[in-house]
RNA sequence: AGCGGGGUAGGGUAGUCAGGUUAUCCCGACGGGCUCAUAACCCGUAGAUCCAUGGUUCAAAUCCAUGCCCCGCUACCA
């Protein structure tokens, strides 16, 4: 059986991962890595943090913590983040192991007893306070051609011209101000210009099938003359070199964190309780590609310095394609990893918080920048959430499963006798979008096989509504109907790299809950067999987004005339209750200007509040006893607008603080991390009537745990009454706010705030705690 | 500055290497239809000086030249 080796490149840690990593290179490998299983190949898929990178060691000294804090936190973020958005890693490991020392070392060694390494000396800057040799950027000084007295050692920001150290006048360190002094250093250099035969070789061997643009950089690049690179620094954060009198020197991050791949296989074969097992993926004659994701910043390490790196050690495979992407951008400049204050949600965490890890996927996917840079737009990643993904997709599922649960028992239907996959139109679309997808996969390209299933996905539907099954006699009825189910099963199969969780829950729908296993790609061309019974679950996708309509939802037939107004979802949930309404709630998020003691009460804060108005309502709440006023300044909380104002000891309270209790515990009602004050719940619009206290006691506002999936995918939540499925797709695990409706039993309802994101409590309390 | 990539309807995007009748597809807008389905689905219409200028050619989004803009590498950023 061939074997394919999927290699992503290695993030660094000194922040979370944000969405254009993903698009740029972790999905891309993993929708590779999914396809390449399902077709039936035997993967393996490594990657990791690099922990030991500049910035990491960077912003460990900025927070005065040590490099490996940094390191551990972010690494466990990511690793995190990657598990929940089903990124199927054989391993994702670190380059702080053991093994990767090790491994690194052994390289170092065999490459300097080949004689490809070479001693060097050099001269560098060096600061006599903080006792090490300074980075060219953290040598400053006067600019020797404009004056600039803040120029870097390597560029001046003013006449951006390149320098170097020597150049400034006056040079200092960065960091503390004191003089540097020049001192001189020993290096390893790794000496590219011998291995320059070989790896032209290997080019020719390989660049053949690369992408236009990584071969064309890289023989330019291999062209125009290969330097000796220097493999050690002067640091102290890193592996050290494995010879006696090199203790204040480190290999070179960008030397010894591509061996990562190696020393990730040999521990992924370690931990399988085989330790030799990794030689299936590198041994030169077994039968493996080698695949190298990243972006279009690390081709040159992918296609020439790791190359050189084998081939000078010889009898290790080499890397067969380096599909490199372009970036996903936002708003037109590199998404930057240190940038803060974010208006949307780029960063995976803060994605995952929110969106169901199958969006978030397929936004990456749809907008992969597989051909050129691409951005990222927080409204369309919403609106093509509806308009793809539950409009076309969702919907084509439960039109026909609803259809044959009303009309066939829930039983997949007989086709009429003598009905040939092959001899139905629908049959040989299947198959033939089967067939291309394939060969794109196969060539590591992504935007194109998702689009023609998606393109199956409208005609599955058009089929479906000119066949008019609702209107048709048998045997024609169940044709359709069962060529209707072929469909969804199909696309479960070929959308299923792309979109792993919700392409399991429509298996789950067929019965099939093992249709996506090892092998099955060829299955996508058989129909679904007949008398099969179908399961039941809620909607494929919920919408992010509805539009305003009557019946929607009855907080929001008040005041639509502003545009938020028309971003408005259901608050009620998909079956209004009839009867009594409950109360419209107009919850509205709002930041705490101030807090004062209220005069006459001492369990009572009088609160000004931003609520996004003209001017901050004031509030009287009850939480004195919970909270010091310094917790609660400032924070960006939840707020009852429509209460009828009220006086409490003399200072009428315009509003009221959610907040939720249990026992001697309180949590106030928190929006997602950066909520701007006056954003309301989804459908909910200004101007509703005020309700009294009473009213709102019948609101039934509690806190719930959102339970991880259990083995059918199912998210389900428990508001104390144990677990029920989650009406619409939420973030697990987590907690949320949810209302109940008047039984409390059936789908409690989440509050959800314009903008998609959902009101949590401040702190960890018990499924069932009341909202006061 | 040198090297590589990119600039196509309101947004996204294919086509560019191998030049050829009405420039692809998706979303959105507008109009119509259907009623099985998550007010979903289906059909149709409008919307593009193919970054600019010049050139080659019977014919240019496509080839050539120059310029403008964006991104990456060159750079102890990784």
């Amino acid at each position: 059986m061939e074997r394919i080796f999927v290699g992503v490149a290695w993030p660094y840690v000194n922040g979370p991962q944000h969405v254009g990593h993903l698009a740029g290179n972790i999905l891309p490998a993993d929708i590779f890595a999914r396809y390449q299983r399902l077709a039936g190949r035997e993967v393996l898929m490594v990657s990791g943090s690099d922990m030991h990178g500049t910035p990491t060691a960077v912003r460990a000294e900025e927070e005065k913590v040590p490099p490996e804090e940094i390191a551990f936190r972010f690494h466990a973020v990511d690793a995190e983040s990657f598990r929940r958005l089903g990124i199927s890693f054989d391993l994702y490991t670190h380059t702080h192991t053991e093994m990767h020392f090790r491994t690194a070392q052994g390289i170092f060694l065999t490459l300097l007893q080949e004689g490809y390494l070479e001693k060097r000396t050099t001269e560098a800057t060096y600061c006599p306070h903080h006792a090490r040799f300074l980075p060219d950027r953290y040598t400053v000084g006067t600019c020797p051609h404009c004056g600039n007295p803040e120029a870097r050692g390597d560029q001046c920001d003013v006449c951006s011209r390149l320098l170097e150290p020597r150049e400034l006048k006056e040079p200092r360190c960065r960091l503390c101000g004191t003089p540097a002094e020049f001192r001189t250093t020993e290096h390893f250099y790794f000496l590219l210009p011998k291995l320059e035969e070989p790896l032209r070789e290997y080019h020719r061997r390989v660049a053949e099938h690369w992408r236009p643009s990584v071969r064309k950089f890289t023989e330019n690049f291999v062209a125009q003359g290969l330097e000796p690179r220097p493999i050690t620094r002067d640091i102290d954060w890193g592996i050290p070199l494995p010879l006696e009198g090199y203790a204040g020197k480190r290999l070179y991050v960008w030397f010894e964190a591509v061996i990562g791949y190696l020393s990730a296989s040999k521990e992924w074969a370690t931990r399988t309780g085989d330790p030799e097992r990794w030689k299936r993926f590198w041994d030169p004659s077994a039968p493996v590609r080698m695949y190298n994701f990243q972006g279009k910043d690390n081709i040159t390490f992918h296609t020439i310095f790791w190359p050189a790196i084998l081939l000078g050690v010889g009898n290790l495979a080499l890397p067969y394609d380096v599909p490199a992407n372009e970036f996903l951008n936002i708003r037109g400049g590199k998404i930057s990893k240190s940038r803060t204050g974010e208006e949307v949600p780029v960063y995976l965490p803060d994605l995952l918080e929110r969106f169901d890890p199958d969006l978030i996927r397929f936004y990456a996917a749809y907008h992969m920048p597989q051909n050129h840079d691409t951005e990222f737009d927080f409204d369309e990643f919403r609106q093509e959430n509806d308009q793809i993904l539950a409009d076309q997709w969702g919907n084509l599922v439960q039109r026909v499963v609803s259809f044959a649960r009303s009309r066939y028992g829930g039983k997949i239907p007989e086709p009429p006798r003598g009905w040939k996959a092959e001899e139905s139109p629908l049959g040989a679309w299947i198959a033939r979008t089967h067939q291309e997808m394939s060969l794109h996969l196969e060539e590591a390209r992504f935007k194109e096989p998702l689009d023609l299933a998606l393109a199956l996905v409208r005609e599955a539907n058009r089929a479906f509504h000119e066949g008019k099954p609702w209107a048709s006699p048998e045997p024609d009825r169940s044709r359709m109907v069962f060529e209707g189910l072929y469909a969804v099963r199909s696309l479960a199969i070929l959308l299923g790299p792309f979109l792993p969780f919700s392409s399991q829950r429509v298996a789950d729908l067929l019965g099939e809950p093992d249709l996506l296993a090892p092998g099955n790609w060829r299955k996508a061309l058989e129909p679904p067999e007949p008398g099969r019974p179908l399961g039941e679950g809620p909607p494929l996708f919920a919408k992010l987004l509805t539009e305003d309509h009557p019946s929607a939802t009855a907080s929001a037939s008040q005041g639509g005339s502003s545009p938020k107004a028309k971003e408005g979802g259901r608050v009620a949930g998909p079956h209004p209750p009839e009867g009594k309404a409950p109360p419209a709630l107009d919850v509205v998020v709002g930041r705490v200007v101030d807090v004062q003691d209220h005069p006459k009460a001492d369990k009572l804060y009088v609160l000004s509040i931003d609520l996004g108005e003209a001017s901050p309502r004031t509030v009287v709440a009850g939480i004195k006893p919970f909270l010091p006023p310094d917790e609660i300044r400032g924070k960006t909380i939840a707020v009852l607008a429509n209460m009828a104002p009220r006086p409490l000891r003399g200072v009428t309270s315009q509003g009221m603080v959610l907040a939720a209790e249990h026992g001697q515990e309180l949590a106030l009602l928190v929006p997602p991390e950066g909520t701007l004050p006056g954003t309301r719940l989804a459908g909910a619009a200004k101007g509703m009537a005020s309700i009294t206290a009473d009213e709102f006691a019948r609101a039934r506002l509690v806190v719930a745990s959102v339970l991880p999936p259990a083995t059918d995918a199912t998210v389900r939540v428990d508001a104390g009454k144990g677990p029920v499925p989650a009406p619409v797709l939420l973030p697990a695990p987590s907690a949320v706010i949810v209302r109940l409706d008047r039984q409390g039993e059936e789908s409690p309802e989440p509050l959800r705030l314009e903008g998609g994101g959902y009101l949590s409590p401040s702190r960890p309390l018990p499924p069932g705690a009341r909202v006061r």
